[in-house]
DNA sequence: AAGGGTTTCAACCGCCTCTCA
DNA sequence: GTGAGAGGCGGTTGAAACCCT
């Protein structure tokens, strides 16, 4: 069964005339924001709700801040971007002033051409699939090296405990992060969930992200090429793994950080459920 | 100056989640 | 537990502004 419109016949539609704001405005200092169905009628408004949301919250609001976005407010959408995905709205959280829509008007129009252009640029080598007759490429060595795991505690997040990578652990990846891009996630509050960029693969660069409850720890990601198998620990204990495909091949950390994003929520019912 | 193409961004659309009766 | 209303969100649209020839 359908829902009914939300906006009836007859309420005002396109660009809203002075008159309108200032309507609006008034009716919002003196009553307050929110309920905007009956916002729209008592303040005797021809148009709908949502419409007087939007306009309240992406133009009107006295907090908007106005004007170019600045270097390091770009530099914040990109790594958010990167973290996050398509997420607006929780992008433009971290941006005082700027709306979710004027992030992604921005992002339309300035940056997601850039980013395209900048993945386009970098040297991707991967053995993805073995051209027939050819013999198969040999993963890489990996080498004994110090990687930072994240342990996704309560917010603020537990500092990177060191863990030594040696090679008996060849085939595994582990969840490293640096300083900037630890720090960085430290910023962020998450709500129930943080974001946690996956993997490094030295030459290869095999990269992706995940959502994981706070509470988890990464133990690590077995991978191989187009399969990783990402090991989670909970709080009680219990070991949890995930198959995850398709993993998005980046060759940077600081680039990479990219979706997969709710593919752990999907499994959130299963590790939750009885005998867990 | 005019006309056509391109870009920008405010506004809309439809779906989803949350809340409450 | 269920359904309806309200709010929130990301994707898309289209009018206006801008640019180029």
């Amino acid at each position: 069964m359908g829902r009914s419109p939300c906006c009836a016949k007859g309420v005002n539609r396109g660009a809203w005339s002075l008159q309108e704001d200032q309507i609006l405005i008034n009716f919002i200092k003196t009553h307050g924001q929110g309920r905007w169905r009956s916002v729209a009628q008592k303040a005797g408004l021809k148009r709908c709700g949502k419409s007087c949301r939007l306009r309240w919250l992406n133009y009107l609001r006295p907090d908007i801040k106005r004007g170019e976005i600045s270097a390091d407010e770009e530099d914040l959408i990109i790594r958010l971007h990167s973290l996050l995905g398509n997420r607006w709205a929780l992008i433009a959280k971290r941006l005082p002033g700027r709306t979710d829509n004027e992030i992604k008007n921005y992002w339309n129009t300035n940056l997601a051409k850039k980013s395209h252009d900048k993945k386009a640029k970098l040297p991707i080598k991967l053995p993805q699939t073995k051209p027939e007759g050819e013999k198969s490429i040999e993963k890489p060595e990996v080498k004994a090296q110090t990687y930072n795991s994240v342990k996704c505690s309560k917010a603020p997040l537990i500092p990177p405990q060191e863990i030594q990578l040696t090679s008996a652990l060849q085939n595994e990846i582990l969840v490293p992060l640096d300083d900037d891009s630890f720090n960085f996630l430290m910023e962020i509050d998450f709500g129930d969930l943080v974001s946690v960029p996956v993997v490094d693969f030295p030459d290869h660069a095999r990269c992706g992200q995940m959502n994981v409850r706070k509470s988890d720890t990464v133990n690590h990601v077995k991978g191989d090429d187009d399969n990783c198998i990402l090991s989670l620990q909970s709080e009680d204990g219990f070991v949890h793994e995930n198959e995850m495909k398709g993993v998005q091949i980046q060759p940077s950390l600081d680039l990479e950080l990219k979706r997969v994003a709710s593919f752990l929520e999907l499994e959130e019912d299963e590790w939750n459920g009885d005998g867990h």
